[in-house]
DNA sequence: CACAAATGCAACACCTAAGTCTCACTTATG
DNA sequence: CATAAGTGAGACTTAGGTGTTGCATTTGTG
């Protein structure tokens, strides 16, 4: 019934500004996960009005952030065949990708809104397929623990320490950064998940 | 100069509310974090304006809180002889008064203003105290992790994680919650850090 | 008991942030 | 280049929280 709106494509600047704002939303929310609107625009380089343009509400905003940054990590699952190479290769793998996605998507665990139950964030679909993982590995008989949420707890937990360690920590040893972390990363969780 | 003002006891009354404020603070800033002090004062069947009387800022609340919290650590650490037991017997024990001062004391880890860093409300006494714990650990071959800093972080990253373990977890068998969460969080540190 | 202390209640001023709107302007794109 | 989309700047409303005050009332304590 309705006329065929002339589909008008967004217009290209305008698509611009949308990276430009979750990135500075990234940036800003990493030092205080209760920034203004106001700071994310300043950090973006544009008025407030624009980031209300582009984002409905505050929440809108955020969930356009989380739902990027769970891409990545579905992104990161496949890339590391996590349900098809040895799992200790997949563990590897993924954790690498997903220390460099924290790395740049340096968003403060808790922006969540009231009840701030740490990594809830995490769509059904990104946990399965990890779980999914910590299954395997127990199956090869790498770890003890048996209950995969608990396993993805833990790997969480471990994953902000590592992630907070400052450049040149101890426990990094001399070499490449990602490359320690990374193995730092997977041995603690391998200990702290009865390694044998 | 001044008259010896007549030193008026605080009422009895009065010392009570205190007390009853911070415990409502704990319940519902547990819930969320950035809770208004009338939530907080409705906990306590208390106006709003009587917060304001015993505590003269939000911060001067939080702050009382977080010392509370840290006299209670403190205790702890003197109780479980943390110097001079064996040191992972010492472990065992803090553990276990940690986990107990943790149930009764839920305050949400994130309720520091903006940089939230996880833990840093901790006081030096405290932190101090523990790091030593685990220096004692390395020695004595428990664990091959060095840096105290890091041993710390873990453990407390780790606490996090057991402490939100709903009740029948299958990770706590089916023993007596307390020991049985004492018993993980201690297997679990020890692993992570590089037990032998 | 008498008095001072403490509270409840309600009003107040103040602040910050979110969200909306207008209007003059710039800029992308057919 | 002509037009529509997008932006910046600013004013404005709304909403919620903090901190303060005055006053009547309750409650503890010497």
């Amino acid at each position: 019934m309705s006329a065929p709106t002339p589909p008008r494509p967004v217009r290209a600047d305008a698509e611009r500004n949308v990276t430009r704002i979750l990135e500075a939303a990234k940036v800003v929310l990493a030092d205080d996960p209760t920034a203004s609107l106001e700071r994310i625009a300043d950090e973006a380089g544009l008025a407030r009005a624009t980031v209300h343009r582009r984002f409905s509400s505050r929440k809108a905003l955020l969930e356009a952030l989380f739902a990027q940054l769970n891409d990545q990590y579905l992104h990161a699952l496949t890339e590391a065949r996590a349900e098809t190479a040895p799992p200790l290769v997949a563990l590897h793998r993924v954790t690498e990708l997903v220390i460099e996605i924290k790395f740049r998507h340096r968003l403060a665990v808790e922006v969540v809104n009231g009840s701030g139950v740490g990594h809830s964030f995490l769509s059904p679909e990104v946990q399965e397929r990890a779980k999914e993982l910590f299954v395997r590995l127990h199956e090869a008989g790498a770890i003890t623990a048996a209950n995969p949420s608990w396993c993805l707890r833990v790997y969480l937990a471990i994953l902000d320490e590592v992630h907070q360690l400052p450049v040149g920590a101890p426990e990094l040893g001399d070499g490449d950064d990602l490359t320690a972390r990374t193995a730092l990363q997977v041995s603690t969780v391998l200990g702290a998940l009865g390694h044998r």
